[in-house]
DNA sequence: GGGTACTGGTTGCTTTTGTAACCAACTGTC
DNA sequence: GACAGTTGGTTACAAAAGCAACCAGTACCC
């Protein structure tokens, strides 16, 4: 049979096993080490960056659907690095941000974190390291318009 | 408070989302049309390239583990899309093939997948198509080395 | 102001994924 | 040729992700 197609130069195997790697590698720093979850650890750097969201915003922003967010946000809350205030403008919704605890939390771990991604990166160069965001930029827009006509790809009507 | 970390710039967020969008675009060509799992398709890709396996090679040639692939073969075999013949020089093992239907059905999909990552690239020139495959290979062996060991990342020793 | 449609968020359930235990067969050693 | 240790593969169980229904509150509209 002729095959065209080979997983190691298929992208969407690479990157999802790139992914998958990465993921193991780092969550071994705040899952096992602090008994944080991805998902939380998402809600956890967003409130960091943006001090006080809607869990909608939160989930916009990290691209998670609201019941990861809810459920993310209901851990963090049983383990009170998050605080909880009623949003007045919509009495559903309610504003969330780090508690002390979260936020000690948080500074304790950002470190090493970063320092784990200098440690990922160490082997790019900054020009490689700008290539490398600016590609996945690229990817996502296009998977965006691929999604809007999913069958324009082909040079017949 | 100071926060270094964006997730926007923050590799593992960008490519696990990255990979998961790829993966559910693209799984709308096998998954949806013909009821194949990524696993699978996985499964699927290499032995039409290898031809004949053992369950353990498929694993290694994937990246997927051991059950992974057991639950994948099982399910193609279900549906006789593979043969298993049994190994002479080890009973526990079995070599497996695609059947002529499972040949034919990967036929029928191999294009459809070719034609969505040509769309999907379309907006990368072909030497950033090889920047991108030579970042995620650097970036993998990279994640190898740090595996192997975990924290000589800091210039201090 | 009473209906309808929508939205923020949670809960319950099903499906998928990962982990660990397991079985049968192979290897090596004595 | 018995035994300990290992390996190919499956099965059983637990954690997690995805999906749909749901509740309470909001917005619109007449």
């Amino acid at each position: 049979m002729q095959h065209a197609l080979s997983l190691t130069r298929f992208l969407p195997y690479r990157c999802n096993t790139l992914a998958r790697k990465i993921s193991v590698s780092l969550s071994r720093i705040y899952t096992e080490r602090f008994g944080i979850s991805v998902a939380e650890w998402r809600v956890l750097v967003t409130l960091a960056e943006y001090s006080e969201l809607l869990a909608k915003q939160v989930g916009e922003l990290t691209s998670m659907d609201k019941v990861q967010v809810s459920r993310a946000v209901a851990g963090l809350l049983d383990r009170e690095l998050l605080l909880r205030r009623p949003c007045e403008r919509d009495s559903r919704a309610a504003l969330l941000r780090l508690s002390p605890a979260g936020a000690g939390l948080y500074q304790r771990i950002e470190p090493e974190v970063l320092a784990w991604e200098q440690s990922l990166l160490a082997p790019l160069e900054p020009a490689e390291r700008q290539t490398l965001f600016a590609l996945i930029d690229k990817l996502e827009l296009q998977l965006a318009c691929m999604s809007d006509q999913p069958a324009a790809n082909q040079g017949s009507t």
